[in-house]
RNA sequence: GGGCCUAUAGCUCAGUUGGUCAGAGCGCACGCCUGAUAAGCGUGAGGUCGGUAGUUCAAAUCUACCUAGGCCCA
């Protein structure tokens, strides 16, 4: 048989490099399609790949919704679970169009119109490919696996179909209809604009600020907040205020909040006229007086009450409108009549009069309160921007140009009460600078509202992460949720298979193409879902027209209108598939997905959608679980973005650190919570993890090949026959598998990252390192391993050595593949493909790991967490006495609160022995002279006994003689204390007992441990450190000399004679530990040897050491 | 203006059901260790746990209000 080595483990930092390797042989083996191929004992597990918008290069943060998506799909298959994994890119909408317009320098759908919507159209397809091509490559590089060669696209003919389906289901259902939207809409583009456009050009501007009279109606009375009644009569005007006086023409209703107060005031401007404003204005309601003292302007705020109302007695007050243009509405009741006071949640104090003049086709606030009062909807200005035919004098100006017009006609009037300007920041087109109106315009809608309550409840089933997007961002939004606005009169989208009849209200929604050839009679052709035979976008669609069958005479002609790409991304459980339409199942397999994941952003977005749609079209949750992630900010934490230059290039990162480096840094920093991102961190993170982990397999395999291990050749160590070291470190190990199973199960990312992390410091700064000379002890002759086995099997120590750090790296590799997934397939190469032919392809083809649970030891874990905690209070007390390590020490003291820590770390004495580098470990017989005592109350467990007189206990204790307590905690287990005269008893368990340190020894301790050193130095063990630092010397010089760790040496030194003393004392160990056959003194070397090192001048305690050493053979 | 989130060491972040000297890493200073180690370990300095008020025997943790930032929506 061939003795197999492991592969030699490249130093630095390989890992980009090797990463490109592993991706090439995952590429050729085929690993990810044979993880979904294989069979699955436990069924399908799906999660729904939101799709990416493709119509920008990937952010940073991208990258982190990817490796998300990535972990749990790779942790589900290893448990036995097919996940498919369709990729799927968003490519309609408004983004596209906007990001293809500039390249084209459009500045408006004239424009586009011109150049030619298939063009345009087409131009936009172009540039969704153009991304979508970044984007895989950006994906496959972090290892993200999904089917990127068979992914969905919104805009193909399969998936709008599905789409168009969805939408006559929702038709069919009366779910989908026409109405009015009030939108930021640019009169001159004749367009409205999405939320992100808008945001694009707000600018400081000055409009008119006019507060305006409006005269109660005769024979009206309130009542007054202190029980009284006010006669309101024509002698009262209510005062609004308002920036847009061209919206005073469509005036219905004024809207007071009915938990305000308002008063009445005189007029100190007109004898005899009360006006009516709120209370406690935040801004000035100014009027300009005329009397002795001259003009000047005064703020009516300061004007003395007559009477104070409260807004709900206000509701129904009548009054007389500015404009009547447009006539009142005939037949209504008295009640219900226009001009009248009605209520407003959103009017507030703050700025205005507290009274809010209501124009309905012109603000969302306005329309509700129309909807909810049944107020007419007088629409003044025509789309062009126009005051409408009926405004008389004002009809045809441009709506901003009637406002000069509008204010004087009032004044002149007296219906204006004071005017001004006003500077705010108002919004305005993006493409021609024109001031945007919010307009009512018609628009298709979803009857989200309809289904509010099966919104709410179904979203109770959701499991979300964090949770409190369930109940609170996601959740207040179903409470509050309003129909959804679909229209979009845009181009590149899926248009909406409305065809409505020129003459009759006859409507039709195919749900299908075929549907709609036959509606059209037209044949339909034979590859219909390949675009170069049938395009359903705009223009081509909008080309199928039909005589109305309700009418006979009227023409069927599709709205204008394409649908809000949102609805595309809802629809991809479904669409995905092509479902209901080529039906292999898929969609009932992989419905309703157990998990997705998305950044904050879309909870209102892709969540909503896909719940919206799940609810309404299959009365189905579409997710169970939802993981929401955090944005990913720039290390000021400031959003990154072109304009401020700090936009962090995900590949730029990967190419440097690594793409298991970047998943590491997005795992380990709690990604349910916004994070600020560097480059540093990314590295500072794998610097943390990586770096001991590979180590850690560099350590193992240069040990294993030194000593021709090799895994299986042996039989295996029972657990109990293994050293404590060992057998703490698999226990260690079969709680890493538990607790990271659990947390992957519970979606506790970070919780598992630590963890994991923690395990490796434990593995590489304690196990390993505490076990380094058991594997560099030449078999059957290890030198000074101590791992608190009394066995002297030394052979078999090592074997056991190897046995376990074996299966903790190949363990390790199956729990890293989900998190990092390019080093869990090195470590599988190295470790288990390079020496057995008949293992998977694949660590991603393994199972995951499961505890046998035969192994168990409760007091171990706790007793070496007590060893570790020694050693840092040994090293921090030779560091505080400044006692280096290599000197050994005749002994320490340990000093412990707790009377069970001897037997407790009894079995790890020579362990303790060996790492603080004594030749004994007492423990102190009388505490007392190294320390005193303090008893403490334990809070949690005296807090409930003693509530109120908690601070008395624990003035009593502390007041009270420590040691003495503690002596009698000692002999009888417990203390008796007087409280106010009362006596009590306080069990063990309930007391802390604290140490105290003496002052004026080599102690080091915390409350409850202390450890004293001895520090006397006798003779010899002075010479043992000299040894040690000879060994030292030496090992650092084969070191420098890049002597391979088996080669054989020869040593010549010079000493003075003290050190030769100690030299020739340790000779045999200072042989073993540094493979030198031979140590001599140069002046007996006899002649010396060309390929020696040149000698090296040191010095040790101030004794001269030199020495050069040659390689043997 | 509304909803939700965040605020803990110079930086990045942990911190269980409230339980009484508040934790890690990085950085800094000093030291140690090293034939696995662009390394590792230890010690030290560094905190009014954003602020104010409250509940409680006890608050980083619960409540209210405020401040700053983020996201979404007006």
């Amino acid at each position: 048989m061939t003795r197999r080595k492991f592969p030699p483990v490249p130093g630095g930092y390989p890992f980009p490099q090797l990463e490109l390797e592993v991706l090439e042989s995952w590429s050729e083996k085929r690993i990810f399609e044979r993880t979904v191929e294989r069979p699955a004992p436990r069924g399908n597990w799906v999660l729904f790949d939101g799709p990416p918008t493709a119509n920008n290069v990937p952010h940073i943060g991208h990258v982190l919704t990817r490796v998300v998506k990535d972990l749990f799909p790779r942790f589900r298959t290893m448990q036995g679970y097919r996940v498919e994994r369709k990729a799927g890119w968003d490519t309609h909408g408004l983004p596209v169009e906007i990001e293809v317009e500039k390249r084209l320098g459009f500045s408006g759908k004239e424009q586009i119109e011109k150049y030619g919507i298939a063009e345009f159209n087409a131009a936009c397809l172009e540039s969704v490919h153009t991304y979508e091509r970044q984007w895989r490559a950006m994906t496959e590089r972090v290892g993200y696996w999904t089917d990127m060669d068979h992914p969905y696209f919104t805009y193909t003919n399969d998936y709008i179909e599905s789409v168009w389906w969805a939408l006559s289901e929702l038709w069919n259902k009366e779910l989908l209809y026409r109405g009015h939207k009030i939108q930021p809409y640019c009169a001159r583009c004749g367009t409205t604009l999405s939320s992100h456009e808008v945001a694009q050009n707000y600018k400081d501007t000055e409009d008119p600020s006019v507060w305006i009279l409006f005269p109660a109606r005769a024979g009206q009375s309130v009542a007054t907040v202190d029980g009284g009644t006010f006669e309101a009569g024509p002698n009262l005007s209510l005062v609004a205020w308002t920036t847009t006086p061209w919206t005073l023409i469509a005036h219905v209703a004024l809207a007071v909040h009915p938990d305000l107060i308002y008063r009445v005031i005189d007029d100190p401007g007109q004898a005899g006229r009360q006006l009516l404003i709120g209370e406690d204005l935040g801004t000035a309601v100014p009027r300009v007086v005329q009397d002795d003292e001259g003009r000047r302007q005064v703020d009516l705020r300061d004007a003395p009450t007559l009477a104070r109302i409260a807004g709900s007695e206000l509701l129904g007050l009548r009054y007389e409108r500015p404009f009547s243009f447009f006539p009142a509405p005939g037949g209504v009741e008295e009640d219900k009549a226009p001009w009248r006071v009605v209520a407003g949640d959103y009017v507030t104090a703050s700025d205005g009069t507290g009274l809010v003049h209501t124009a309905p086709p012109f603000g969302e606030d306005d329309y509700r309160t129309g909807q909810k009062n049944d107020l007419p909807f007088f629409l003044s200005v025509d789309g062009e921007g126009k005051i409408t035919s009926e405004a008389g004098p004002f009809a045809g100006m441009w709506f901003k140009d009637a406002d000069p017009a509008i204010t004087r006609d009032l004044k002149e009037r007296q219906r204006l009460l004071h005017s001004a300007r006003y500077q705010h920041n108002y919004p305005f087109c993006w493409r021609c600078d024109t001031a945007l109106l919010y307009y009512a315009t018609e628009s298709w809608f979803v009857r989200t509202t309809a289904a509010k309550d099966r919104l709410v409840e179904l979203n109770r089933e959701i499991d979300w992460h964090p949770a409190h997007v369930g109940e609170g961002r996601f959740g207040n939004w179903l409470e509050n949720v309003v129909d959804w606005a679909l229209s979009r009169s845009r181009y590149w989208g899926t248009p909406l298979p409305v065809w409505e009849c020129t003459d009759c209200d006859h409507t039709e929604v195919p749900g299908s193409f075929a549907r709609l050839f036959e509606m059209a009679g037209r044949q339909a052709p034979e590859e219909i879902y390949d675009r170069d035979n049938f395009d359903p976008h705009r223009p081509f669609i909008d080309d199928f027209s039909w005589t109305c069958g309700s009418c006979g005479t009227g023409s069927m002609v599709r709205v204008p209108e394409v649908i809000d790409a949102w609805f595309d991304s809802g629809a991809m459980p479904f669409a995905q598939h092509h479902y209901p339409f080529a039906e292999g199942g898929e969609f009932q397999r992989q419905f309703p997905a157990n998990l997705i994941s998305e950044a904050v952003d879309q909870t209102r977005g892709w969540f909503y959608t896909l719940h919206v749609l799940g609810t309404l079209l299959f009365d189905s949750v579409a997710f169970e679980r939802c993981v929401v992630l955090g944005h990913v900010n720039d290390e000021q934490g400031r959003k990154m973005s072109k304009r401020l230059g700090n936009v962090v290039e995900p590949m730029a990162v990967v190419a440097d650190a690594g793409a298991d480096a970047l998943r590491w840094y997005f795992y380990i920093s709690n990604p349910e919570q916004p994070s600020r991102f560097s480059s540093a961190l990314v590295r500072e993170a794998a610097q943390k993890f990586q770096l001991p982990l590979w180590n850690a397999l560099s350590f193992f395999s240069i040990y294993a090949n030194l000593d021709g291990w090799r895994p299986g050749t042996s039989p295996s160590v029972p657990f109990t026959d293994r050293p404590a070291l060992d057998r703490w470190m698999l226990l260690r190990l079969d709680r890493l598998v538990g607790d990271t199973t659990r947390g992957l199960e519970e979606l506790a990312i970070g919780d598992c990252a630590r963890r994991l992390e923690a395990f490796v410091d434990d593995l590489t700064n304690w196990y390993i390192r505490r076990s380094r000379d058991r594997f560099w002890a030449p078999a059957g002759d290890t030198v000074g391993a101590d791992t608190g086995d009394t066995s002297d099997d030394k052979s078999g120590d090592k074997e056991s050595a190897y046995q376990t750090l074996y299966e903790v790296l190949t363990t390790l590799s199956r729990l890293l593949a989900p998190f990092t997934p390019f080093l869990a397939e090195i470590f599988y190469r190295h470790l288990e493909a390079s020496q057995n032919d008949e293992v998977a392809d694949s660590v991603h083809l393994e199972a995951w790991p499961v505890v046998a649970g035969d192994r168990a030891e409760p007091e171990l874990e706790a007793s070496m967490t007590a060893v570790q905690r020694i050693v840092r209070l040994g090293h921090a007390a030779r560091n505080s006495h400044a006692l280096k390590t290599r000197q050994p020490l005749a002994s320490v003291t340990l000093v412990a609160a707790d009377p069970r820590l001897p037997a407790l770390v009894a079995p790890h004495i020579p362990l303790l022995e060996e790492e603080l580098n004594v030749q004994a470990i007492h423990w102190a017989e009388d505490r007392s002279a190294y320390v005193s005592h303090e008893i403490h109350p334990i809070f949690p467990k005296l807090g409930p006994r003693f509530g109120k007189r908690m601070p008395q206990v624990k003035k009593a204790l502390l007041g009270a003689d420590g040691d003495a307590l503690a002596a009698e905690l000692e002999t009888t287990g417990r203390i008796a204390l007087t409280l106010d005269g009362e006596v009590i008893e306080l069990q063990r368990e309930e007391v802390e007992v604290r140490l105290e340190e003496r002052q004026g020894m080599a102690t080091q301790g915390d409350s409850e441990l202390l450890v004293a050193l001895d520090t006397d130095l006798t003779p010899e063990l002075v010479a043992e450190g000299w040894a040690r630092e000879v060994v030292n010397r030496i090992q650092t010089a084969r070191k420098e000399a890049d002597l391979d760790y088996a080669d054989h040496i020869v040593v010549r030194y010079q000493a003075d004679e003290s050190l030769e003393t100690a030299i020739t004392t340790w000779r045999e160990w200072i042989c073993g530990e540094t493979l030198t056959d031979r140590l001599v003194a140069i002046e007996d070397a006899g002649g010396s040897d060309a390929n020696a090192t040149p000698l090296v001048d040191s010095n040790i305690d101030g004794h001269a050491f030199a020495y050069t050493l040659s390689r043997v053979g």
